[in-house]
RNA sequence: GUGGGUGUAGCUCAGUUGGUUAGAGCGCCAGGUUGUGGCCUUGGAGGUCGCGGGUUCAAAUCUCGUCACUCACCCCA
């Protein structure tokens, strides 16, 4: 590109959507659209921009490095949502006296997040934001997880294509302690667990010693990752705890809602962000190639830590970019092609009066019409209506306007049909 | 941040030890066919070979720098 001419691709990690990009687009939103509305789940929205102060305030450390932010016009530092929860919990605390618990809300929003790049991940995508607030049963994780599933189903997408990996970071913390691992070390642990299958288990050691465990303890909680179930979780624990019961309630409701085949216990699932406190999960393709598809879980503490009254809930969120790689990789054709069900044309000036008022009553009947802005040779115009995806084409010349008849041809039978001129 | 790879037409890519006017397929436009698309056929448009310096009689080709894209790691939604 010379340093004269204007580059044509969209700003790093941005993406533009050509319409033949929208089907696919337009398909996802509307399968989470539909799985949300019949879990329940009410629609909201929030402006992209948030002061950045709340932001830091609530994100992760490591989100804040990753904030596009900006001062305007009148110095207030303000951002581009990273991610959709802080602006919910803002939202939510807004009105928290006026508003009837539980909540069950839902947006599909676009954020924004200054990265390097890598397969899967963008600095700006689409995600569906599902949240319970204000209420302490397992079902609401079992409800959220269920919409997640529900969409990734009417894609296409069953058990043999993603399993949801659940675990529990309250779970984690009893057998943790269990360890005589004091609590002050809990949170630099998770860390470390999280970056397991990351990271070898030689650096993960690394990352726990250098943390201040001593290394009996950090064989220990490299042991922890042997279990591969909640009934050897018990075993170590002596006995069910509230947070392995809760657990077992959530995987009870999973198999009376027939989704048994979509989860499992993953003792590895910890989840990157800080504000979780209780059940943890992400959904991955069975490959386990690509990043996860979705992941959430369970934070207790987010209204209290913005300055709400304290109430828990349970977030998800489910990223676009993900969800088409999968869809791609599986070769799946979705979404309705959008453009006109029927072109209109012409032979010379002389039939666009009768072209454009037959083209305004089809459009009466709710027929998609695609009218021809200029005179055309019958084989461009068909020529053309073919490759727009049109069902069907109307050609109007001399004889037709004479006759008060035109001929309808379907373009996929080639079959052509009388239509008076209306 | 670390380490690879790649930059030639709108797209996917050829381009020989450096050597005439840089090619192909697909796509696009038009003609063959002034009332009918897909097939066939003919033609056309479209390139300062990413950018800048160097070597050379001569650079898409060799060299140095730079930028961009991309993959893996790191990190993470």
């Amino acid at each position: 590109m010379g340093t004269n001419k204007q580059s044509f691709s969209a700003p790093r990690g941005m993406r533009d959507f050509y319409p033949e990009d929208m089907p696919l687009r337009n398909a996802v939103f509307a399968a989470w659209h539909t799985a949300a509305g019949q879990h329940g789940f009410q629609q909201y929205d929030a402006c992209v921009v948030e002061t950045l102060d709340l932001l830091k305030k609530k994100s992760g450390d490591e989100i804040i490095g990753q904030i596009y932010d900006f001062t305007d016009k009148s110095d207030r530092e303000l951002a581009l949502r990273p991610e959709m929860t802080p602006s919910l919990a803002r939202m939510v605390a807004a009105r928290q006296n006026a508003l009837r618990f539980p909540l069950k809300w839902y947006s599909i929003v676009q954020c924004f997040r200054y990265e390097r790049m890598s397969k899967g991940r963008k600095r700006e995508h689409f995600q569906l934001n599902l949240d319970i607030i204000g209420e302490n049963s397992v079902l609401a994780e079992v409800e959220v997880i269920s919409a997640a599933t529900r969409a990734l189903e009417s894609l296409g997408l069953g058990p043999d294509d993603f399993c949801v990996h659940v675990s529990s970071r309250a779970l984690l913390t009893d057998l943790l302690l269990k360890l005589d691992i004091p609590a002050d070390h809990h949170p630099a642990t998770f860390l470390a667990l999280d970056k397991l299958g990351k990271i070898s288990k030689e650096a993960t050691s690394e990352l726990l010693l250098t943390s201040g465990l001593d290394r009996s303890h950090v064989e220990s909680v490299l042991s922890l990752l042997a279990i591969k179930s909640l009934d050897e979780a018990n075993n170590i624990l002596g006995a069910p705890t509230p947070a392995s019961m809760r657990l077992s309630d959530f995987f009870q409701f999973m198999e009376s809602y027939g989704l048994s085949d979509r989860v499992a216990f993953d003792i590895s699932i910890v989840r990157g962000l800080a504000y979780y406190t209780g059940i943890v999960f992400e959904a991955f393709d069975r490959s386990k190639e690509l990043r996860a598809i979705f992941g959430g879980g369970r934070y207790d503490n987010l209204l209290g830590d913005i300055g709400g009254n304290p109430a828990g809930g349970v977030g998800l969120g489910f990223g676009d970019v993900v969800l088409a790689e999968l869809l791609t990789n599986k070769n799946s054709s979705i979404g309705v092609p959008n453009t006109a069900d029927t072109g209109v044309g012409y032979m010379s000036e002389e039939q666009k009066p009768a072209a454009i008022s037959l083209s305004l009553s089809l459009r009466q009947e709710n027929i998609l019409v695609d009218l021809a802005l200029h005179p055309e040779k019958a084989k461009t115009f068909f020529s053309r209506a073919d490759r727009s995806g049109f069902q069907q084409a109307i050609f109007i010349g001399p004889d037709d306007v004479a006759s008060g008849t035109v001929r309808v041809k379907n373009l996929k039978t080639g079959e052509q049909q009388q239509m008076d001129l209306a």
